[in-house]
RNA sequence: GGACGCUUAGCUCAGUUGGUCCAGAGCGUCGCCCUUACAAGGCGAAGGUCGCAGGUUCGACCCCUGCAGCGUCCA
C-alpha cells in the first residue's frame, strides 16, 4: 500500500505540475480504478473507442476522454461498480502505411522483407511506439482500468474475429464475389463505401463522337453517336453505348452498334432505365469494369466487363499497346489527344462533380472490379434498426437517431477484405490440389488452419492473402473486451456477462455508421451466444451513446494537422495543468454543438482551480487558528450547529446545485453540470458565503459558535470538492487529502456523493437572501456612482414599511459592515426622510446613505431620475398587460396575480423614489 | 437535390413546458481597489429592437410558416 503523499503548507497559487502525477501514481499503485465484478452493486460500463496504435492525442480525445471520466467518476462515487475498459486498435491501413515509410528511408519495400518478417517488423514497432496514447491519457487523468487493457490484435480478440467470420459464413451472411469496389491505387487495397470521402471537383464534360456502322456491312455509316463523359480514358473499356428506352430521340438507335474509336472494337447500344436523358447528350458509354452504375447495367445486359487498369491504376494489356503502362491521368491526356486529331472530340464543358477520395491517403478513388469478401448488411441491419427506434438504445442528442435510421433503412453490403498485411489474415483457405487434380471450388472457412482439404483430402492449401476490415474487429470491441468467445477458459466469463452491456458510449459522430451502428449489429448478433438471452434488451452493446461535439478553432475551422490550428494536449496540460484543461472543455461542450476551441480558453478552467485553491487555503488557516468543532457522523454530514442565514442559505444551494447536477447526468449535460458547480463554487460559496462566514469568524462571538461554523464552511466544502472532483480530479484529492487526516488508500475517488436532502432546499431562506444581497448591492452600486473610496465607511438609514422588520434586518447587520463598508445602521421613523441623502429602494424597503455635503448633489440627482426611469418602464409595462382586459380575462390568474404584485411594487418604489428626488431639488 | 443543426452583448455561449429572465455568464472594454484566501483576485459600470419577414396567442428569445447566412450528414 502507497503512502499518502503529505504537504503541509498551501502555497498562494495553485501548482498543478506538483500535484497531478503525483496523485496519478498514489490512485494507480493503489489499484483506485480497478473493477471486480460485485453482484451487490450495479455495474456501470464504458469501453474506450480504441484509439489508433498511431494516433497521438488530440483534442478530440481530450474532449472525449475527458467526458468518459467524468461519468465513470460520478458513477464510482455514486457507489457504482464503475468499470472503463481501455485498448487500442490496430488500425490497418494507418499503421501499414506507417512501417513502410519507416522501411522506405532504408531503401526497402514490404516486399523485401516478405510478409511474416514484415508483420514482424509492425508488432516491433507497435510494442516501441504504439500506443503512446495510452501512455498520454494517464497525464489527462483517465481512471480506466489499465488490467484490462486490450488491443484488438490480442489472442483473445482475434479468436473473436475469426469466430465471427465462420459462423457468419456459415449462415450465409458472409459472401465472395467480383464486385466493383472502392480501390485505392495507392494503398492498393480496397475500402468500404464508408471509407470514401466526396468532394467537389471542377473538371470537364467531354462529348465525343463514336462512329455509327451500318447494319448490314458493319460498315461506317458516315453518322455519329454523341456520348458525354467526365472520364474519357475509360472509354478503353467500354462494351456499350446506352439510351433511355423513353428517350424518342434515340429509339431508332437501340441494337444498332458503333465502332468504339481508338479500338477497333463493335459495341451495342443498349436501352437502359438507368441513363438520364438530361444529361449531357442523353446518351452515355458503358465501361463496366470501371463505374459502379455501368456496372449494374453492364450485368442487366449482360455485358462483357473489360478491366483497363493495373493495381496502381495503369493501363494494363487490355488496351491498345500504345497506351499500356500509362498512369490513368496521362491516359486522359493521350486519348483526348488522339480523339481530337480524328476529329472526334466535339467540345469539353466545364464541370462540377463529385470525386471520391481515399479517407486515409486522399487518393483519387477508382472503381475497381476485383475478387472482395462482403457482409450481407440487410438481415443484420433490422434489428439493430428496431433498438433504437423503440428507445432500447438512446442517443444523445436524440437527432442522430434519425440519421442512423435513414442508413440503416439504406444499408449496403459491407466489402471487409482488405489488401493488405497488416492485420487479421481472413480465415479461408483453397484447395490447390495436388498438382494432377486442380483444387476443389469450395474455400474451406475455418476458425484455425485446416491440415487437409475436407473434401479430396488434398494437403496443398493457401490462405486467402487478405486480412480484414480493421472495423470487423472493433465492432466486437464490447464483448471481445472479455475475451468473448474464449471467456471460460481464460476465466473471464462472470467480468463479460456483468459488464456487458456497457452503460454508455462516447464517440464522435463521424463513426456512427464504421463503428456504432455496426457494434450494435454485432452485439445483437452474438450476443445470445453469451448472455444467454434472445431479449434485445440483454444483448445490444450499450445502453446510451453520447456523440460528442467537434473541435474547432476559434475561427470555426476543423482542427487538423494541416492547418496547424490544434493546440498541442500535453502542452495544454503543462501549462495550464489537466484539471484546467478537463473543465474548460467540459464548460465549452454543449451536447451536441461544435466547439470553438483556443488556447487561452484554458485560462477559466486554471482560474477556476485557483480560486477553489485558495478557498481551500483560507479555511484550513482559519481552521488552524481556530479549531474544528465535534465531526459529526457520515461522509455525507455537515455541522448544524449555530446556524444563520448564511448557513441556511449555502446548505440550500448546496443541496439544490447537487440535485442538479444528478439531473444533470441522467441527460449527460456535461457543460450545465460544469456551470452549476463553478456558479455554486465561485459565486454562491467564494463570493458570498465566505465572505459572510468572516463576519462572524472575526466577530465577537464565543469560540464555540466559531468552531461550529469554520467546520461547516469545512464540511460544505468537502461536498463541493467532491461535486467537482469527476471534473477536477487531482486538485480535488489533493484538497480533500488536506482538509481532514486520511488513510491511506482513502481517496476522493472513492468517497460517496452528497445524498441530497430535499428538506434542506429552501426557497424562503434562498429569498431572504436575495433581499439581503440585494441591499448589499446596491449600497455597492451606489458607493460606487457617488464616488465613495472602498476605503471609506458609511453610515445607512433605513425606513421599513413593506414586510421586513428591523429586528430581522438586525441581524443581517454584520453582513451589511463586512459586504458594503458600512459602519452603523439607524431605522429611520416612517415620517421622517433624511435631506441631502442618496437613496435606493430594494424591495420596497428604503435605503439613505447621508452625503454630508461631501457629495456632488447633481450627481445624485442624476442617478435617481436614471433609476426612476428604469423603474417607470417596467411600470408601464405592467400597465399595459393590465389595462389589456383579454390578459385579465385569459391569463392564469397566478400570473394576473403577480402582475398586480409588481404594479404595486413598482408604484411603491416609484413614490418613493420621486420624493427623495424631490428632496434634493429643494 | 434531400435531411438535420445553428443564428441572443465586441468575442464565446446560457436561457428550463410561451408569463418575476421586456434577457444572463465568461472573456474583452471602462472606473475604483495590492481590504491579512485568491491581482489567475474583489467591487461597480457600459454594451443586445434575441438573423429577417409574416403568423398563432391576452402575451413569443421560446411555438408555426417562409426567407437569408453558416455548418454537418446523405445522395
Amino acid at each position: 500500500m502507497s503512502e499518502l503523499p503529505q504537504d503541509t503548507s498551501l502555497p498562494k497559487v495553485y501548482s498543478p505540475q506538483q500535484v497531478e502525477d503525483k496523485w496519478y501514481d498514489f490512485w494507480e499503485t493503489n489499484h483506485l480504478f480497478r473493477a471486480r465484478v460485485n453482484p451487490a452493486k450495479n455495474p456501470y460500463t464504458i469501453v474506450i473507442p480504441p484509439p489508433n496504435i498511431t494516433g497521438v492525442l488530440h483534442m478530440g480525445h481530450i474532449l472525449n476522454n475527458t467526458l468518459q471520466d467524468a461519468f465513470i467518476r460520478y458513477h464510482r462515487m455514486m457507489g457504482d461498480e464503475s468499470c472503463w475498459i481501455p485498448g487500442t486498435d490496430h488500425a490497418g491501413i494507418a499503421t501499414q502505411h506507417v512501417v513502410e515509410r519507416s522501411l522506405a528511408k532504408e531503401g526497402k519495400t514490404r516486399h523485401d522483407l516478405g510478409r511474416e518478417k514484415f508483420i514482424e517488423r509492425v508488432w516491433e514497432w507497435r510494442k516501441q511506439y504504439g500506443g503512446v496514447i495510452i501512455r498520454q491519457l494517464r497525464k489527462l487523468g483517465a481512471s480506466c482500468d489499465w488490467d484490462r487493457e486490450r488491443f484488438t490484435m490480442d489472442d483473445s480478440l482475434s479468436a473473436a474475429v475469426r469466430e465471427v467470420f465462420v459462423r457468419l459464413y456459415e449462415e450465409g451472411l458472409i459472401y465472395r464475389g467480383k464486385y466493383i469496389v472502392n480501390w485505392c491505387p495507392k494503398d492498393h487495397t480496397a475500402i468500404s463505401d464508408d471509407e470514401v470521402n466526396f468532394f467537389e471537383q471542377k473538371g470537364k464534360l467531354y462529348y465525343i463522337k463514336y462512329p455509327l456502322l451500318s447494319e448490314e456491312t458493319s460498315a461506317p455509316t458516315g453518322k455519329y453517336l454523341t456520348v458525354a463523359t467526365t472520364r474519357p480514358e475509360t472509354m478503353l473499356g467500354d462494351v456499350a453505348v446506352a439510351v433511355n428506352p423513353k428517350d424518342e430521340r434515340y429509339a431508332h438507335l437501340i441494337g444498332k452498334h458503333a465502332l468504339l474509336p481508338l479500338t477497333d472494337r463493335e459495341i451495342p447500344v443498349i436501352a437502359d432505365d438507368f441513363v438520364d436523358p438530361a444529361f449531357g447528350t442523353g446518351m452515355v458509354k458503358v465501361t463496366p469494369a470501371h463505374d459502379p452504375n455501368d456496372f449494374m447495367i453492364g450485368q442487366r445486359h449482360d455485358l462483357l466487363q473489360i478491366n483497363i487498369f493495373d493495381i496502381s491504376a495503369k493501363l494494363n494489356e487490355n488496351v491498345p499497346r500504345k497506351y499500356r503502362g500509362m498512369d490513368r491521368y496521362d491516359a486522359r491526356r493521350q486519348v483526348l489527344e488522339d480523339l481530337e486529331k480524328d476529329g472526334l472530340l466535339v467540345k469539353a464543358d466545364e464541370h462540377i462533380h463529385n470525386v471520391g477520395r481515399c479517407y486515409r491517403c486522399d487518393t483519387v478513388i477508382e472503381p475497381y472490379l476485383s475478387d472482395q469478401w462482403f457482409v450481407r448488411m440487410k438481415p443484420l441491419a433490422a434489428p439493430a434498426l428496431q433498438v433504437v427506434t423503440d428507445g432500447t438504445i438512446r442517443f444523445y442528442p436524440d437527432r442522430w437517431t434519425k440519421v442512423y435510421q435513414h442508413w440503416m433503412e439504406n444499408i449496403r453490403d459491407w466489402c471487409i477484405s482488405r489488401q493488405l498485411w497488416w492485420g487479421h489474415r481472413i480465415p479461408v483457405w483453397f484447395c490447390l490440389g495436388d498438382g494432377i487434380r486442380p483444387g476443389c471450388a469450395e474455400p474451406i472457412v475455418r476458425r484455425t488452419a485446416p491440415d487437409r482439404c475436407p473434401t479430396c483430402g488434398g494437403t496443398k492449401l493457401r490462405q486467402d492473402d487478405d486480412v480484414l476490415d480493421t472495423w470487423f474487429s472493433s465492432w466486437l470491441w464490447p464483448f471481445s473486451v472479455h475475451d468473448w468467445p474464449r471467456d471460460k477458459e481464460l476465466g473471464t466469463a462472470d467480468d463479460l456477462r456483468y459488464f456487458f452491456p456497457t452503460t454508455t458510449l462516447v464517440t464522435a459522430p463521424d463513426i456512427i455508421f464504421f463503428w456504432v451502428a455496426r457494434m450494435i449489429m454485432a452485439s445483437l448478433k452474438f450476443g445470445p451466444s453469451f448472455t444467454g438471452s434472445n431479449d434485445p434488451a440483454r444483448n445490444i452493446p450499450f445502453h446510451d451513446v453520447y456523440f460528442t461535439s467537434l473541435v474547432r478553432d476559434d475561427k470555426g475551422r476543423k482542427m487538423s494537422k494541416s492547418l496547424g490550428n490544434s493546440p498541442e494536449p500535453l502542452d495544454l496540460i503543462e501549462e495550464f495543468g489537466a484539471d484546467a484543461v478537463r473543465f474548460t472543455i467540459l464548460y465549452l461542450a454543449p451536447l451536441g454543438q461544435d466547439i470553438l476551441y483556443s488556447r487561452e480558453k484554458n485560462e477559466l478552467g486554471r482560474n477556476f482551480a485557483n480560486k477553489i485553491w485558495n478557498a481551500g487555503r483560507f479555511l484550513l488557516m482559519n481552521r488552524d487558528q481556530i479549531g474544528e468543532a465535534a465531526r459529526p457522523a457520515g461522509d455525507s454530514g455537515c455541522n448544524l450547529d449555530h446556524l444563520d442565514l448564511a448557513d441556511r442559505w449555502i446548505l440550500s444551494r448546496l443541496h439544490s446545485t447537487s440535485a442538479g447536477v444528478f439531473d444533470g447526468l441522467k441527460d449527460y449535460e456535461i457543460n450545465k453540470i460544469s456551470k452549476s458547480v463553478y456558479d455554486f463554487f465561485w459565486h454562491d460559496y467564494c463570493d458570498w458565503y465566505l465572505e459572510m462566514v468572516k463576519s462572524r469568524l472575526y466577530g465577537s462571538e464565543p469560540d464555540a459558535v466559531k468552531q461550529a461554523v469554520i467546520t461547516r464552511a469545512l464540511d460544505i466544502y468537502d461536498a463541493a470538492l467532491r461535486l467537482l472532483h469527476p471534473m477536477m480530479p487531482f486538485i480535488t484529492e489533493e484538497l480533500w487529502q488536506h482538509l481532514r487526516t486520511r488513510t491511506a488508500p482513502d481517496s476522493i475517488m472513492h468517497a460517496q456523493l452528497l445524498r441530497v436532502d430535499p428538506s434542506l432546499v429552501a426557497p424562503d431562506v434562498e429569498r431572504e437572501m436575495v433581499f439581503v444581497q440585494n441591499v448589499i448591492d446596491s449600497l455597492r452600486t451606489l458607493r460606487s456612482e457617488m464616488s465613495i473610496p472602498p476605503s471609506r465607511e458609511i453610515a445607512v438609514q433605513m425606513r421599513i414599511s413593506h414586510g421586513h422588520s428591523a429586528e430581522s434586518i438586525r441581524r443581517y447587520e454584520g453582513y451589511l459592515q463586512r459586504l458594503a463598508r458600512v459602519t452603523s445602521l439607524v431605522f429611520l421613523a416612517d415620517a421622517h426622510r433624511p435631506k441631502l441623502s442618496a437613496g435606493a429602494v430594494v424591495d420596497g424597503e428604503e435605503l439613505f446613505v447621508p452625503l454630508e455635503g461631501v457629495i456632488d448633489l447633481d450627481v445624485e440627482r442624476t442617478r435617481l431620475r436614471k433609476e426612476i426611469d428604469r423603474v417607470a418602464a417596467m411600470l408601464e409595462g405592467v400597465r399595459r398587460k393590465l389595462n389589456n382586459d383579454s390578459f385579465v380575462e385569459k391569463a392564469p390568474k397566478d400570473v394576473v396575480d403577480r402582475e398586480r404584485e409588481k404594479l404595486e411594487a413598482f408604484t411603491h418604489t416609484m413614490e418613493k423614489l420621486e420624493k427623495n428626488l424631490e428632496m434634493l431639488q429643494s
